[in-house]
DNA sequence: GCAGAATAGTTACATATCTAAGTAAATCAA
DNA sequence: TTGATTTACTTAGATATGTAACTATTCTGC
């Protein structure tokens, strides 16, 4: 049963505010501008930003784990990598064990970068959690933590077309 | 000064999961995968669906006030009403005393598919909160409302582009 | 070893979303 | 009352993202 986490009158959701979905949505959207716009000046876009974010942490990993780190689809991840590799921020290099796979690799313009890409991240989130205590923040981060893990299953359901029944 | 607030340290931001706007990312898509999974049988995609939702609140708005109350743009809103006209849910139609303004409402068909369609929303909303006590829920809820509001003035800089200084 | 299944990546195509620039109507200022 | 400004909407064009279907490669079970 689920019907006593939370208020279930139907009219309830009929107000966006109160629905958890909208509320994600634009806190993402809203995320997404402010970081924009501290580093379209430097040439990155929001998209490039979260393939760059993967690699700094760990380089030559495949288009599927790449992707899956992301949390986008491998098409996303095809158009996204040739839009680096025409910025010259990474190359892409066929796996010599395994011909299937390509690895990507940072260039140095994408190390170079880092440390000027990462200050914007830094001052977004101070200012999303401005008021916010460090502890209110980590609830913030648990609780989305749960209800992504809610509604994985449901996310990946559409992924794994192979698997329905 | 906004560095009483979380750990400020730069690496900290280079994890996806410890960056709120990746977890509502992440939240936001799985939210919407998760309805998209139950409307779209019901011919219904999330961007529909957003409009529908507020014009079942409150119908004959105009689409600079049906834009601001989903949280798109403009040109966006432009898009979804001619998708929603086509699939015979909304119709448009010239202010009298504004010829300006257009006021949008909704058919027979569209108040019709609500009470079929806001299950949907309290299913998946139930489903996301399970295992949060009504507590949590609300808390995460104004937690994502203090967020969303630190950055509502970035990212309506972006609208009003005559404002810049 | 080979046929069939699984895996990695790509292409093709459809939506959704945005910014920038354009059009038409209303308002304001002289 | 007319020129400049503002407002409401639209168009044009870019990016991001997704599903479905395809190719190439590898693995698996006989």
């Amino acid at each position: 049963m689920t019907a006593d986490t939370t208020p279930p009158d139907p009219s309830f959701y009929a107000h966006p505010e109160n629905s958890l979905g909208y509320l994600c949505r634009i806190a993402f959207r809203n995320f997404s501008r402010a970081l924009e716009k501290r580093t379209l000046p430097l040439g990155v876009t929001a998209g490039q930003w979260r393939f760059l974010r993967v690699l700094w942490a760990e380089d030559g990993l495949s288009q599927r784990e790449l992707s899956r780190r992301v949390g986008m689809r491998e098409p996303t991840t095809v158009v996204a990598l040739k839009s680096l590799e025409k910025a010259g921020y990474i190359r892409r290099e066929p796996n010599a064990a395994d011909r299937r796979v390509t690895n990507v690799f940072l260039t140095q313009a994408a190390r170079d970068i880092e440390e000027r890409l990462l200050p914007c991240v830094v001052e977004v989130n101070a200012m999303a959690t401005e008021g916010l205590t460090p502890t209110e923040a980590n609830q913030l981060r648990a609780l989305l933590g749960r209800v992504i893990d809610n509604l994985q299953d449901e996310a990946d359901t559409v992924l794994r077309r192979a698997g329905g029944e």
